[in-house]
DNA sequence: CGGGCTTTTGAGCCAAATCAAAAATAGTGG
DNA sequence: CCACTATTTTTGATTTGGCTCAAAAGCCCG
């Protein structure tokens, strides 16, 4: 995504100080852990490390040990058709669980690939499972994580099954717009970072990269965003979630597993 | 979906007897309950009462202080798009939680209807989560059932997303005939009963209904499958799988909560 | 400054949508 | 059990969104 006719000013903030701590906090408060849970969480996510550009922190039909958490760049869930092409299942931003599933499933049905330079926490499965058994506030939490990911999948399915090419493009910006927000990655001009090519966003919409090409130009020449390099602008919020028919509901932000106990 | 010029026998039974009892020790089995778990299921399962179709069990937007269970018969999850069309987000057959999510999320972010007349055990959203607070086993079985409509949720999305109508469709058959097998509803001749008309086919695999048509005709036209009023019949199951390029890994059958603790 | 990747554009084609109507089936009440 | 309706399925004709192929232009990085 090449900056072409919308140049906007670079001077904005993130609206959330984002350095490692804050966001743990983020996600702790999320997930509503207190106490040794707490403690937990911030022990694991210590011992970070950096991962480059497309490696895979799970891979399909493998097994694995190890539960991943990435603390700063960004992921990217696929499987691979017959035909060689890739089919993206989700994206993974800085505070999510990789791939919480591996605690319980024996083999990884997808695949999980870095996009960017990250920053990732590797949990072994035993101690996860461990911790989860001798905390009743963390196996909550873990199964809170479960449910939101039903809720972003089936959103997914309803992008995928039900609209066109644009609004389908459009929804995948809102829905990033609105998860990075929620750590501090959106700046005070709606605008953020995405490591993903047009090839990518193909591969998530179910079009081709030409028709992704020509539907991101049409987003572009209606205003209804800009694009800069890697950044991606929204310019009025309501106008494009209105396009994308976007309703953020299904995120349940704000809520925690918590919220009805 | 009418009987056209592949009549066949109904001289055949369920591989698996089909009572009621029989189906929640499937269920239990399958979550890996016992003892006192495996008590509470059964319990649950007692109260269950017919329920007409098309008769809504969540509704969109709306809190509940139920989680259903279906013992008998079908219902269908979606969310309705602007211009009234219906897409479905999945399919809930006989031993299916409905929306065990409704007991951690605090609103349902989609509808479920029944698509036959069905037998529902209702529980209590409290007895459940005192249920799961008082055991681990039971807390794990629930974030396993999380985990497993995550893995059924990205194969929809990979469905979706990568293939042509034909072979969506196909999987769809695919996967209703392997997750019905598990709990007896398929016959030894590999057909078995759906209450879905062409019309909630297209709105499962975002095509219109005379498409659907249109390749349900050529998917009899070719012998990969068999329609006789509401029953399905797959007469060779290693063939359509290999036309869907339906893997059942995802459904990971077989495996249950406890297999890796 | 050159090579590889990404984006952009054009042209032709195809799968699938839409619209419309007939045929078949299922459901209902007398 | 049959007649009558409503729903579902089937078919045809036309239109269109999106795909493929191919090539040019732009960008990034060592």
């Amino acid at each position: 995504m090449t900056l072409l006719d919308h140049p906007w000013s670079t001077s904005h903030v993130s609206r959330v100080p984002n350095t490692p701590d804050k966001l743990i906090a983020v996600i702790a408060d999320s997930l509503a852990l207190t106490g040794a849970d707490r403690a937990w969480l911030e022990e694991v996510c210590e011992a970070a490390v950096p991962v480059r550009p497309e490696v895979h922190l799970a891979i399909e039909g493998k097994s694995d040990d190890h539960v991943h958490i990435i603390l700063n760049g960004f992921a990217v869930r696929y499987r691979c058709t017959d035909d060689g092409r890739q089919q993206n299942l989700g994206f993974i931003i800085p505070g999510n669980f990789c791939d919480l599933h591996a605690a319980l499933l024996d083999r990884h049905d997808h695949n999980i690939k870095t996009s960017s330079n990250c920053m990732v926490a590797a949990v072994p499965r035993q101690d996860l499972l461990g911790a989860a058994s001798r905390s009743e506030g963390l196996m909550r939490a873990f199964w809170w994580c479960a449910l939101l990911n039903e809720a972003l999948l089936r959103e997914w399915i309803f992008n995928l099954g039900s609209k066109q090419a644009d609004e389908r493009i459009a929804h995948v910006f809102c829905e990033l717009h609105a998860r990075l927000e929620t750590v501090g990655l959106v700046q005070s001009d709606n605008s953020f970072h995405l490591p993903f090519t047009q090839e990518d966003l193909a591969n998530t919409v179910g079009t081709s990269n030409v028709q992704v090409n020509r539907r991101l130009r049409f987003l572009r020449e209606t205003g209804l965003m800009q694009f800069r390099q890697s950044r991606v602008r929204i310019p009025d919020l309501n106008k494009l979630r209105a396009y994308a028919r976007f309703d953020p509901t299904y995120l349940h932000l704000g809520a925690n597993p918590s919220h009805r106990s």
